[in-house]
DNA sequence: CATTGTTGCATAACAGCGATATCTATTAAC
DNA sequence: GTTAATAGATATCGCTGTTATGCAACAATG
């Protein structure tokens, strides 16, 4: 009784050297061979660290909601809440942009790539909600969004946010339109929906724009 | 200079199979080998009719665009432009539940299945913004929705439907708030955010829960 | 009707993939 | 130091998309 351990710094390098790869070369260069030869190693060592490539595609996810949480922490509490709700989805497309190969494994990978996330692996992707829901309840209870529910209000949000920047990233907005103009409109249009009056939340998504420094990391 | 001509039956008939086999086995069942013994033929069908898996592919999209299309127009108008507009998002959902594998390569197998869409492809995709862009037009004639492009706001309903089916499809929805009630909440919320009021929106959304076997072919 | 050019499609092969069995060698515990 | 257990290398299997080759079938021509 006294196994072998492996270097407890492989583990993380090989997801390094995947999500790079990933970004890089596309969906097609996350092979076995291609890892293991970035790694200077073989292809078992996917197996031994994963047990396949399903699980390292997994890990994968997992640092993608990574990412997506500290992005989305990134925002500051201030006296506007709305403004930061703005802002929080503003967060959430910014980290979208910035890994799109990721966040499509993320969202899409599982009826794709035949692999099935666990439900562990959803629950930890809903905990992003969390952020969301907190400042819709902070929206509510200031009186500018219509009494409801907190988590609902933070449900509508995400959806539509995530609609959206689903469909930038595959190019399907219509060009005089462009992402830009979708997103402020998007924004206003969903504080107005949550309860907000035209004039105020037109002015809190203006000011949220004045902030992007918070979440450009 | 006498060239054979194929069956022009063949083409669309590998479609059928392909669509059925990632209905029935999922993505994975997506193979030429497979295709071709569906068919009794070799995998070179899929090469001489398609150039490719890839091509087979975007036939696939398009076929699938043809079905979102088909259903979004059996939406009949009436005099409540607002409900005819809920009833679309209704018709959006039901088409994406309905033929989930082809939904998910629409919107998320360009950037995993390593093909690409071309621009005409997507601008196909576009088009489907059609049906929604003349509802809404009407809604904002009718003096629903506050004056503003119809264009912009087809492409808020679209791109939060849009999210809303494809979180739902992925299981992120958070069980107590079911995917129904997050849809019902989705469509007031996108009405009063267009410009209705919240009684009007209210009504007009559960009026168009009562046309639901227009949508249902 | 025969010829001929062109093409559909079958066969076989190739490169690459994920996955696995087998083996070696390293390492931690006793 | 001995020993048990695991990390990782090698080779292999079955699968994939793709392509080169060759044959057979069809349309146009005479």
């Amino acid at each position: 009784m006294s196994p072998r351990r492996s270097d407890p710094a492989t583990k993380p390098a090989l997801v390094d050297i995947a999500a790079r790869l990933l970004a890089e070369n596309g969906p097609q260069a996350l092979s076995t061979r291609r890892i293991a030869a970035e790694a200077d190693s073989s292809t078992m060592t996917v197996y031994t660290h994963f047990g396949g490539m399903s699980g390292l595609v997994r890990e994968m996810v997992r640092e993608g909601f990574s990412r997506l949480q500290e992005r989305l922490t990134s925002v500051r509490e201030t006296a506007d809440p709305v403004a930061d709700m703005a802002l929080l989805g503003r967060a959430y497309r910014f980290n979208a942009l910035a890994n799109p190969h990721l966040y499509a494994v993320m969202f899409g990978g599982s009826s794709l790539a035949g692999f099935s996330l666990s439900e562990e692996d959803r629950q930890h992707g809903r905990y992003t909600l969390g952020n969301v829901a907190e400042c819709a309840e902070r929206c509510l209870v200031s009186g500018r969004f219509r009494p409801g529910d907190a988590i609902l209000v933070a449900h509508q949000m995400w959806t539509a946010i995530h609609g959206l920047v689903t469909l930038e990233l595959g190019g399907y907005l219509i060009p005089p339109y462009d992402a830009n103009a979708c997103v402020e409109a998007q924004l206003v249009g969903l504080m107005v929906s949550a309860g907000d009056d035209w004039p105020s939340a037109t002015e809190s998504v203006a000011r949220s724009l004045e902030r992007v420094d918070e979440i450009e990391m």
